[in-house]
DNA sequence: TCGCTTTGTTAGAGTCGCCTAACAAGGAGG
DNA sequence: CCTCCTTGTTAGGCGACTCTAACAAAGCGA
């Protein structure tokens, strides 16, 4: 195996999403149980035997596994290799998705389970280097995850991150002056005035819902008009009109832009 | 529209994948050139118009789109909002491709449309708290975005990041000593020994062929044995038995972790 | 008015992945 | 030996998505 093509990256074999999770499962449960059963296969998935046959056949035509019917099923080198790669990726997202992101294992595993198989490689190798810069620079890993951590923007009830993030760690008041366009709500602009919006000071369903309709952090946002008593306010975003109520355009943070 | 059921984010609307790209498709057309022709929506998705005319039928059906036949589309109220909620999700991805992990265009645009559709909500929502944590702390932008960038494990060919990186802003001698376990290259283990990969100080094809095999930061290898003249090496990864080369050996930098 | 081009629709077929249900192959026990 | 149970295989279907190719509806020019 060591001394086949060398610098292939198994690009050229095209694998369909369904292909690597079986591929993916066997290498787990060969390596956790030490064999694979057509039977486990199909629990483990959370699919039918019925449909795990002809898939398996399908990896043997390919030249991925060893198939005896009615046999144990075993990976051949190269499908090793490509069991190894897809793992190799489910586990850098999962990483990223708990380490990074600080989601739970199960929303880790789900999301790194749906998108494992369609990121480009240089994306992955990105998402690597992210990793080995966050654990390589001792200044890396205590400056950015654990103060991203520590920012209030990851505490769900505090929304309170105007000025930049206070640390328990030192050099708080840096030679770096903030110097920024202050934060004003959205609902302070005036008809006709833009905003780039900051910060979405909400929570739960109200954050949901502002980020669903694309007030995202960056966006361009105009304010058209608001009602007589300012309850519901219509902006340009995007070049699409939207309303908004009075609670959800409160909790939108923006830098004003200078008209044009 | 701004007096329906409060709260509601959709989700309780099953679309498939490829549903909502034609309504992503749509939105974005009729954004930039005022109408969407059954037409312009295929060739927009890479599609012929044989496949279009069906899948409008869906939408109208799910009411979600005005579909007179041979007419213009357009989006209705909820259909709009479905628009802006995918549309949400392929900016915010797009971003953080390109401005997190400083992917091309072309690259952060196709992983974000292969993934938009997948993700949970929750893994969204902190892909957006850290844009605004990077956005809006002061501190933020300029301490990890920026020394991410800057530090050599983004440049292709620079491999020396041991000792944390150096940098243009101020503070290098910080009151943080390293005091971290120095790495030693994984090739330079004794048999039986354990290390965790920190680092993989290649690039191109040898960096994804480490990559691939499951070589990833924080893995935990054990140096097995090596040939005579220590060329193939083989090591023990996740259980499993794996041979490198030499130079691929080389390139993998690791903490050595003391044995059991 | 006739025909041509552009555009959109419909029907038929293919792929992929899953399901269910019927069937086959062994092992364990009476 | 026969039966029951577990396990795996095969066949037939279904849903989602796509394609091609034939067909329909307009617009346009001569």
């Amino acid at each position: 195996m060591s001394g086949g093509t060398p610098g292939s990256t198994g690009a050229e074999l095209a694998l369909t999403p369904a292909l690597e999770d079986y591929l993916e499962t066997i290498f787990a449960l060969v390596r956790e149980t030490g064999m694979a059963r057509v039977r486990d296969i199909a629990s483990a998935r959370g699919v039918k035997a019925g449909s795990v046959s002809p898939a398996l056949a399908r990896l043997a035509d390919l030249g991925l596994v060893r198939y005896a019917r009615r046999e144990y099923v075993s990976l051949t080198g190269q499908g090793e290799a490509e069991a190894r790669r897809v793992t190799a990726r489910h586990t850098v997202l999962t990483h990223f998705f708990q380490e990074v992101l600080q989601l739970p294992v199960a929303v880790a595993e789900r999301d790194a389970c749906a998108i494992e198989h369609s990121l480009s490689d240089e994306t992955m190798d990105r998402l690597v280097r992210l990793f080995e810069f966050l654990r390589s620079c001792p200044q890396g890993r205590d400056s950015f995850v654990d103060r991203f951590h520590a920012c209030p923007l990851m505490q769900e009830d505090v929304p309170a991150c105007t000025q930049g993030c206070r640390l328990p760690t030192g050099q708080s008041a840096g030679p770096r002056p903030p110097a920024e366009v202050p934060l004003t709500a959205l609902f302070s602009l005036r008809p006709g005035e833009r905003g780039r919006v900051a910060r979405i000071d909400a929570k739960g369903p109200v954050r949901q819902r502002l980020l669903d309709m694309g007030i995202l952090p960056d966006a361009l946002i105009e304010l058209e008009r608001t009602a007589p008593l300012g309850d519901p306010i219509w902006i340009r975003l995007q070049g699409y009109q939207l309303s908004l109520r009075r609670t959800e355009a409160e909790a939108v943070l923006v830098r004003p832009v200078p008209p044009v």
